[in-house]
DNA sequence: AGGAGTTTGTGAACTGGAGAACAAACTGAG
DNA sequence: CTCAGTTTGTTCTCCAGTTCACAAACTCCT
């Protein structure tokens, strides 16, 4: 019997239970807004955003209606206004320290990732479990040994942590992260990993994306012989039903 | 929303119009039949994969439902036929050539990155429009100038496109892209691309998937009140919420 | 001041997908 | 052969999310 999360006061106000799609949409916006306001723009519509996110402008108005009534009627949002109250809404007026464990091409990439840092974000450490790469310093910081984890998650009160390792480690890795006090995980590596409740993991896979390209591009070569589409497949995929 | 499907006859049995939630699963569930596979496992039920996969099994067995009947009522599902239908309709079976353009950090990690070329692609040329990054050798490959992309698609049938070059530049890549023939692109690079119907894109954004997790922590911490802090730590991870 | 023109915020219909439940189809024992 | 046990394929119900459509609220012009 998973006990669910008791049934709060579906509060009309803004604070509270933002649907997921909305949230996962919450930071397109704020990275639109933030370009907006580097070009100097200090209003915009609910089509201006929607074009510049591709997103249904009603489907965007929907979305800000969740955090509150900040938009002006005949006119349309204040830019700096509206990214700061996204900003507060997801979290990211502050920078959350962040640790990157595995450091290998990938980990390399994300240590080296200047988004982070630019949008909420402060990697605070380091780690690999590999003796020989803990002579290395990457993106201006030690790669340290994975057994300090519970320390520095401790000491630098760190809440979010990346897996960048290996598909076998990262089980290992995630249940260190947890026992050390994490509670939310960013998992490249290609495992589902299983964590106790309370504790959010989100998974980037890069082939499973390319997978999905893939199917939709066989689909483009193979139905209709007419169409203007050039037939990019054309020694590959032959067919292979017996 | 551009992209209009002409309506297609809803044909029944397998092979048409499989719903997109069940594309993004199927690579999902491949990758737990080879780790099954590799195992020496023979027969599995759809209990098995989902336990394996993490998905709900009666969500698992309509999606498999979609490719056809290819389990068998009593038994299971045989792991090597039904990781070949798989591929077979994620269109896996053979290798897809894939470019990367963009070598910095983050696609020198991409070219390195083994899980490609075991998972139906293969990357078959590096480019970059920085002449100083062309006298590397990245993952076994020259990095090429950019100019010569219209060149490597045409010669190597290239479907699929990967970007990993900074924001700005992403736009104009993707529109040499398009003009060259690639209909698929998978974007690394933080900016909503606009391409003409019939291209795919898929985007892959880091920083995004960080902040999705930092408003689930952020309410974690804070559920009463609004005041925001990244300091956490509510004792021991298991077992968050009472 | 008043009316025309904009743009937001939201109620209501619509869509797609998730999960429960069950009949059909298979295996194996007696 | 029949019956009990297992597991798939599918139907039905339900819910979250999307989209439409419009009243409310604001600006600007005359």
């Amino acid at each position: 019997m998973p006990s669910e999360v008791p049934a709060e006061a579906p509060s009309r106000g803004p604070g509270r239970d933002i649907p997921e799609a909305t949230v996962a949409r919450l930071p397109v916006y704020l990275r639109a807004l933030t370009a907006l306001e580097e070009r100097g723009i200090g209003t915009c519509s609910s089509e201006d955003l929607a074009a510049a996110t591709g997103v249904n402008s009603a489907k965007l108005r929907k979305d800000l209606s969740y955090l509150g009534s900040y938009g002006t009627r005949g006119v349309g949002y204040d830019v700096d206004y509206l990214r700061y109250q996204i900003a507060r809404e997801i979290g990211v007026t502050q920078d959350w320290p962040v640790i990157i464990v595995g450091i290998g091409n990938l980990g390399h990439a994300l240590a080296n990732y200047s988004g982070f840092r630019s949008r909420g974000f402060r990697v605070v450490a380091l780690l690999d479990a590999a003796p020989e790469r803990h002579r290395e310093q990457v993106a201006g910081l030690p790669v340290r040994p994975f057994d300090e984890l519970e320390d520095i998650v401790d000491q630098q009160q760190v809440a979010i942590g990346v897996i960048a390792t290996p598909a076998v480690a990262a089980q290992d890795v995630a249940d260190r992260m947890v026992a050390s006090g994490i509670t939310s995980i960013l998992n490249f590596a290609p495992t589902v990993l299983s964590v106790p409740d309370g504790v959010d993991v989100r998974k980037v896979d890069l082939s499973i994306e390319l997978q999905i390209l893939a199917y939709h591009e066989q689909r483009k070569g193979a139905p209709e012989e007419g169409g203007q589409r050039p037939s990019r497949r054309a020694g590959t995929a032959a067919g292979v039903t017996a």
